[in-house]
Parts: structure tokens; sequence; C-alpha cells
RNA sequence: GGCGACGUGGCCAAGAGGUAAGGCAGAGGCCUGCAAAGCCUUUACCCCCGGUUCGAAUCCGGGCGUCGCCU
């Protein structure tokens, strides 16, 4: 149903990004881009052409039963092996720090394995985990005390009062982080429990330090018709049974989860299925969210210099 | 044709003589342990013309438009 839309053509951006990658050596390649511009089409037949196996870098694929909110590539359609999907269940932590475990280990063994891991995926804050170095403090997460104790401070005094008292302790961080941003300002305490300032890791942000040689390359497409795309394709989702897939992990319990509570498609569904507003609103809101999201994408891939940019309906690079 | 109401940014909407709140949508941006999350920034010849006034979105007159009612 998305036949009128000019449709690119996965293989012909996939022959592009091999020949590209020949010249270099690097032993990964990297393919970043918004929901909905075709990366998994151009990974997977680029994984054909190169003898490579695919390492999704989604946050939200990771989880299991959550498939076509995440348009997840179907096991039996997958030409080649997937990682870093389907790890975890909904209602369990995970996080950047994880990932970085995770998707590292499935780098390493598919290099041991001779041959090319194709990085592909959305999450901008996961792709760098996996490939840039990039030092997480030791401490814990699951049940983290410092976390719950400044939240409990958080609902009792405000935002401002949690972020004053941040100032006092660490004036650096506090004043890059905006009082109203709760969850980086209580991070940012973790972060002093943990003996490292956020300050102090923020540096790292700006420079790009490679923990794999990599070969990056980012899909882009016209912004009117990207959004046309991805509406039409929430609407899909409501045809393949999203609607049930929610239904699903709502009975298994997950509805509260803190995943379901954030993934797009889920949340609006399950708000749905409460009766909390109608399915057709609920759509309106996916499609929504979905755009903005895809937005998000754009600005944090953008300021890495090492993306090479394709406009997916030329076949050219930009 | 008559009577009445209304006419503020893409939408909703405050304002009632002193130089245009707010919300939504949009756009731009930030980002090292929830990241599909969290957060920041930003958008006005007040329908037109004339008048009153030091000063009008706010008052008066006319025009145009929309809606409702009536014949």
């Amino acid at each position: 149903m998305v036949a009128d839309f000019p449709r690119p053509n996965a293989q012909g951006l996939a022959a592009l990004i091999a020949e590209s990658i020949s010249e270099s050596g690097a032993p990964v390649v990297a393919i970043v881009g918004s929901t909905g511009v075709g990366k998994s089409a151009v990974a997977d037949a680029l994984a054909l052409m190169i003898d490579g196996e695919i390492v999704s870098a989604d946050s939200m694929q990771i989880y299991r039963g959550m498939d076509i909110g995440t348009a997840k590539v179907p096991e039996d359609s997958r030409p080649v092996p997937y990682h870093c999907i389907d790890i975890v269940d909904p209602d369990e932590t995970f996080s950047a720090a994880n990932f970085q475990h995770v998707a590292r280990e499935a780098i390493d063994s598919i290099l041991a394995r001779g041959r090319k891991p194709i990085v592909c995926g959305g999450t901008g804050l996961y792709v760098r985990a996996a490939l840039d170095v990039m030092n997480f403090p030791a401490g814990e997460q699951e049940d983290n005390p410092v976390r719950s104790r400044y939240t409990a401070i958080y609902e009792e005094h405000g935002a401002q009062y949690l972020h004053d008292m941040l100032a006092e302790i660490d004036p650096e961080s506090a004043a890059l982080i905006h009082p109203n941003n709760v969850r980086r300002t209580i991070r940012a305490f973790e972060m002093l429990d943990e003996g490292i300032s956020y300050a102090k890791q923020n540096e790292g942000m700006r420079v790009f330090t490679p923990f794999y040689a990599c070969d990056y390359f980012g899909l882009a497409m016209n912004r009117e018709l990207l959004y046309e795309r991805i509406d039409a394709r929430v609407d899909e989702m409501m045809e393949s049974g999203l609607m049930d897939e929610c239904r699903a992990l709502v009975e298994s319990g997950f509805a509260d989860a803190l995943t379901s509570r954030q993934a797009i498609g889920n949340k609006e569904l399950i708000d749905a299925l409460r009766g909390r507003c109608t399915v057709d609103e609920a759509v309106e809101l996916i499609k929504r969210s979905t755009r903005r999201y895809s937005k998000r994408q754009g600005t944090w891939f953008r300021r890495d210099p090492r993306i090479r940019w394709i406009d997916v309906l030329t076949g050219e690079f930009v």
C-alpha cells in the first residue's frame, strides 16, 4: 500500500555502500538514519553482498514480544543472522551500558568467524556505546538506591530544588543540565556517587574516539516523503496486528513495564485499550510521535562528521 | 431582504483604551546507564477603510466575511 511512493532501491544502495567500503578496510560497517528510511532492507542486501551479519542498534528491538511496533524484520525473512534482538523481556531493565556489552560481544564473535558486522539502527546512543570509546561507571543500575533517593527528593521539593542541590556539590555539571531535566539531574547525582562528574563525561561526547574502526553510512530522505511513509507504515502496523501485540503485552503483565510505557505504538495503544482514548486517536498520536522521533534522530546523527549521507531516492551521496 | 452574534499567528484561545497571555500543531536544538526516553528554544501588519483619542485589538461609523434566527 505504499506502492505509490517513490521507493528506494535497496540493492542499489547496498551496492554503493559495498563499493565504498572496499577501499577502507575498516572491520565494521554502520548504517544509521531515522525510522522509516529503509535501513533494514539496505542492511539485508548489503549483508548478502559482503558476507555480513546484522547487529541491531535499536533500543526497542531488544525486547521480546515487541515485534510489529518496533518494525523488527521477521525471523523467517532474515537473510543472515541478526544480533541484539529479543534479548530481554519488556519488564527487564536494560541500558546503553548493557547494550555496549552485548553488542561488542556480537561484533567480536562475527569478526572471529571472519564475517563482517553491520551495525544497523536508529538509536544514536546505542550506536555510539557499541562503536566508540565510552566508559560507563561501574555501579549497578537495578534498584539503584541513589536514583530512588533523589527521585524522592524531586517528588517532594521539585526540580529546581534538586538542581540547586547539584549546583552546590558539582557546579560544573549543574551548569550543563537544565533544571527541568530531572532525569539528567538525577543521573548526575548517580554519577557523582560512582565517582565521576557529568561535566567530565560530557566532554567526551564532543570527541569521537572509535573503539572499532568503522565506515558510517547515513540514509536520508526528503522529509515530506519520510513523513508520508511513516504515516503509511503505522497504518500497516495496525493492519498487521499491532493491537493484538499490545493486548498480549498487557495480558503478560507488561502494560506498565517501563518499556511498554516508552515504546511508541505501545503506550498509545495501551491507553486506547484502557478506554482513555479511541483507537483512531491513538493511531494519530503514534504517527505524530514517530515523526517527532525521526526528527530527533536527525539531530543526533547530523553532528557525527564520520557519517557519509546517502539520499535513498537518488542513490547518491549528498 | 430583516434582526442578532462573531471576525486575534496553521488551529484553539485570553484580552475589554496604554502598546498582543496561554495551549496545540510546526520548526530548530541538546544529549555518556530508562534514549522510541528526557529536556531546551522559537512563531502576530489583532478582516479592511475611515473616525474619536496623547494613545485603539479594545470606543464610533462604513465595508467585507462567517454563523444563527426571522420573513
